[in-house]
DNA sequence: CTAGGCATCCCGTGTTTGCGTGATACCCAA
DNA sequence: TTGGGTATCACGCAAACACGGGATGCCTAG
């Protein structure tokens, strides 16, 4: 992805924009989803060539060859989810950016679909300009979201990396538990680190203390766990 | 895209607006701090109170007993870096919004920021109205970003959830796998399991060869990289 | 100046491991 | 029926381990 240093412009400049956009639609309500299409359609540059009711039937769209640039995708859908939906789409055509509607922002749902391989997250509260202009945003390379499932995933992101419960492991400790992590055994990492045997059979013990374990395996899954390094 | 400018009321409406939002700039290069600090004192509810050329200088403001509600801070910094910046920011004041400026926008350095708090993260070559806009954003609990960068913190997201690598590991050596993490010893794990000793020998053997290790330690560092559980 | 944390080093002992080399039994697909 | 994958069990031994004792030097905060 060494384009990435470019514009937004020069992206797009490398997609043969000589057709529309094409863009699907999957969507339960009906009103909404003709609203939306009848708004979509009547966009310049783009076009709302399908729309469905259910995730199955995009599916089946899909495997039938049809490649749309951007899906619009309900999240509460009757049959397979919008989740599921994504990463099959994805599978299927890993080009094509799914953008996820909703009604709700919450964070498992927001979480799930990202991971699933979504490009973009926004309610249906949005106004309609922003969800065009999301299709736009999709293709450039952009990940459409309101400020709201912004702040979630950022939320998210931050709840990653923990209080850091230090443990009390001192910057020695920790390269000796480093070590331990790729399967070196005591004679191996004394080498690596320019030490004696022994001194790492004492850092070892001190670790075992701190972390309140007592064999090399406990060793390393708490440290993972606790994210020491 | 004028959401955030325009709805400006809506947002400050539900907060004490008694007095301007107080906003701090911290940015090594004059040219630009000046720039944004006079755009910003010229914006109606803006207050651009202070600004600084390094963190160090924020920090002493901040413990002096200061509180802004908005800090626009560069990343690269002279002396403590802005991602330093951040966490400790957050920890003297949490309610304070920290939106990030540079001019890079690599992943190491979103990825480091957002897990350190920042609340945003914006290219200085954005609008200087963005920037304007990302301290209403960022007040209103939103996530001021680029789409460039919005994208970034959803590939790495993506990238979170596994492309399971099964290694072929079948149930019972997860089990074994799982148990080893736990720190128990073969003998423990067998009576877990209701196995022979030579038992769970055998499925640490075979765990070994499908992970391409040869200690315990190595095997739960590989099942938690791998995600084997 | 003295206590405490850290890092370094050493010995010995009993326990646990890793691995070579077996075996039996089940199921399922070729 | 022959084979491959999974699960089960077994013996023996050298190597690695955990942990009981020590020890010295360095630096920092009380």
């Amino acid at each position: 992805m060494e384009t990435a240093t470019k514009s937004g412009k020069a992206i797009t400049s490398i997609l043969p924009a000589r057709h529309p956009v094409t863009v699907w639609l999957v969507e339960d309500n009906h009103i909404f989803r003709h609203t939306m299409a009848r708004v979509l359609g009547g966009v310049e540059g783009v076009e709302c060539s399908q729309h469905f009711s259910n995730a199955e039937d995009a599916l089946d769209a899909l495997l039938g060859g049809a490649v749309p640039d951007v899906v619009l995708l309900d999240v509460e859908l009757p049959g397979k989810s919008g989740i599921e939906a994504v990463s099959q789409i994805k599978a299927i055509s890993p080009a094509t950016r799914v953008v996820m509607l909703t009604v709700f922002d919450d964070h498992e749902k927001i979480f799930r679909s990202i991971c699933a391989g979504a490009s973009g997250y926004l309610l249906k509260t949005s106004p309609v300009e922003r969800i065009v202009e999301s299709v736009h945003e999709a293709l450039a390379g952009g990940a459409p979201m309101t400020p709201r499932v912004a702040k979630s995933v950022l939320d998210m992101f931050a709840r990653l990396s923990r209080p850091k419960h230090d443990y009390g492991v001192t910057r020695q400790e920790q390269k000796v538990l480093e070590l331990m992590a790729q399967g070196l055994i005591k004679k191996e990492i004394a080498d690596r680190l320019a030490l004696s045997y022994h001194t790492v059979d004492t850092h070892l013990r001190n670790i075992y203390a701190k972390l309140h374990v007592n064999t090399r395996a406990g060793a390393v899954a708490k440290a993972f766990q606790e994210r020491l390094f």
